[in-house]
DNA sequence: GATGAATGAGTTTTCATTCAT
DNA sequence: AATGAATGAAAACTCATTCAT
């Protein structure tokens, strides 16, 4: 019987010290031989869980949504609607250093995906979800009769969509400007805004 | 004084050429030769105008920023208040081809701006230009009377700022999903909520 | 024994895929991996029946001669001698897949052999082998008097021998130019050429 | 002015080199790294010169064949034709030192021929010129009707081209059994035998 | 000032072999 | 006996920078 590994632990491991590496030296630095090292691992090793750079960096990209899915559905809904809401959104704002993390190893992967084929497809995949995701919110305050009956849902989505992913990007950019209180702030604030 | 204008202007064709080496193949391809080639130069003139890639790197990325200065500088403002507003910040936004690429080099040289020191604080010095001009048309807004009286005028800011950089991001990661059409309508819709 | 018998098999299959690996993709990629695949075997279970790479191609290639030995030392000898001596010869010679798999591989390890102090020794040793067999038929043909009595029999040697490796060769590296019923016509033309 | 550098020379330079490493160590060991010691040159000076090992490769083997090709039109025909034709042969055997590298050369590429596609047309075209060649020194021995009038022309040519492939190999293998005053002996023997 | 050559350290990837289970 | 994990060395190739002309 040869050695029992956990592959999907394994290659978790592995994802996360490339997050790291990003996240230290930034996504140029994220090399083969950089991320072995933070993980404690041989070059050679390295190469039974991901057999190229590219695959890699997809899966290590991924973990990052597949995070943020598992904490959105282990959400409890049972405070008022508008809060719920907040606490949703703030899933995916940078609000603590693991979900800081996350967004800039995100950021720096996204960026990548605009000129990178194999990472394309997943930041057009985590778009649409997210949009999908923002859509319910305003859907629901809207249905809940909560909001401005004369509001344009449309624009309130692209609205709220493009207000989230710009606070995160001021969170990550200038943490000491855009604290999460500020953030968490600006998020209530707009919700209120938008309703009656 | 010739020579000095040559020098400038060789500079501004290798930063272009930067510029178009980043959009077409990402950062991590923006090597010395590919933009020396990219410029019909060879790579040993190069080091006549820049000694190193980090020198490339900053011009490149400062350049960005001139551009877009300069022509909120030239901005003729006669219309409607909210108008012109507008017109100061669709400068910062992807409405065409040209901005577009701006938005794009710059979102890559700040995305590397926060693991490279080097590139960390014009990227610092931009957030807070930015800011500034947005605390401005939020103030110039509010005096004049346009907004509503309650309204919190830091929050205004932030939260206008913060969707000016999502519709940004957003407009760069799907242009087709968010068109200049959209970003224009977005920003006119959340200007208008503002106001009475 | 039948352990025994079962590591010789296994010994077999690997060898064997060690031939197909060489023919199809060469033998800088006959490496331990390759052949493991191709034998549909793991590495670590390859070490037990090789404990090294040299041990595997020395085993390989030797196969190589044993198959050879083992179909004319089964041949039966009862037409006419000139045939009987074509069927010796077409034996070393590419005349349908099974031995032009053998000649290929073959003629891989022999190149090899000339810098590759492990395989030249039995690369040597076959020379000699052949040679020898040659030495058989040119003077078993001068002893039952069907040749010129005036030809000199160690040139008819090497000549015989020679122009068998270059039909060999020319059947390997030329297949539709030199095919199986061309290789025989030549050797036929020339077994007659040096008979009365 | 940069530094002025005949990139003909140099490559002629790695190419010989290339050589040296393949007859010392065999194709395999034939490595950029390799190449570029025995040149006594940087690995990435090379890069200069041949951006691939494939490039590398085939400009090599090619020039194994341009040295022969010039040789042979350097030759002067002026004794009895059976000794011009012997002269020609000779130029494609390993009759010294020289000729004896390039043969060694040229068997270890062409063997890898066999399998690497972009190393098989050079080989596919020298089979047909080597062809070619043959073929005119047969039949001008005809015309000039040295030869027996009821010998087959085909399979005459076959047989030589065999014949001398043949005494390359063996050349080539076994030098202290197949020596180059044998080698002649053997070439006189075969044309002496097909003329009358 | 201009330019291509040179180079050593860097990259990803592959390898044969050893080891633990 | 069997097998997958581990690893360090080596492969091809790329790079920013320096240098000579």
């Amino acid at each position: 019987m040869p050695k029992i590994v956990d592959h999907e632990k394994q290659k978790e491991l592995l994802a996360e010290a490339t997050w790291r590496v990003i996240i230290r030296d930034g996504m140029e630095q994220a090399t083969v031989r950089k991320v072995a090292e933070e993980a404690k691992m041989s070059v050679g090793s390295m190469r039974h869980y991901f057999s190229t750079q590219s695959e890699l960096y997809t899966y290590s990209m991924n973990l990052v949504t597949e995070r943020v899915k598992n904490r959105i559905q282990a959400l409890q809904f049972n405070g008022p609607p508008l809060m719920d809401m907040k606490k949703i959104l703030t899933e995916i704002l940078p609000m603590d250093e693991e979900r800081k993390i996350e967004m800039e190893v995100w950021l720096a992967f996204n960026t990548k995906a605009l000129t990178d084929p194999s990472l394309r497809s997943l930041s057009q995949k985590v778009y649409m979800e997210l949009k999908a995701a923002i859509t319910k919110i305003v859907n629901a305050m809207f249905n809940l009769g909560f909001t401005h009956s004369k509001m344009n849902i449309e624009l309130e989505i692209e609205r709220l969509y493009a207000l989230i992913d710009g606070l995160a990007l001021h969170g990550i950019q200038e943490p000491t400007k855009m604290p999460p209180s500020l953030i968490e702030a600006v998020v209530i604030y707009h919700l209120e805004s938008i309703c009656k």
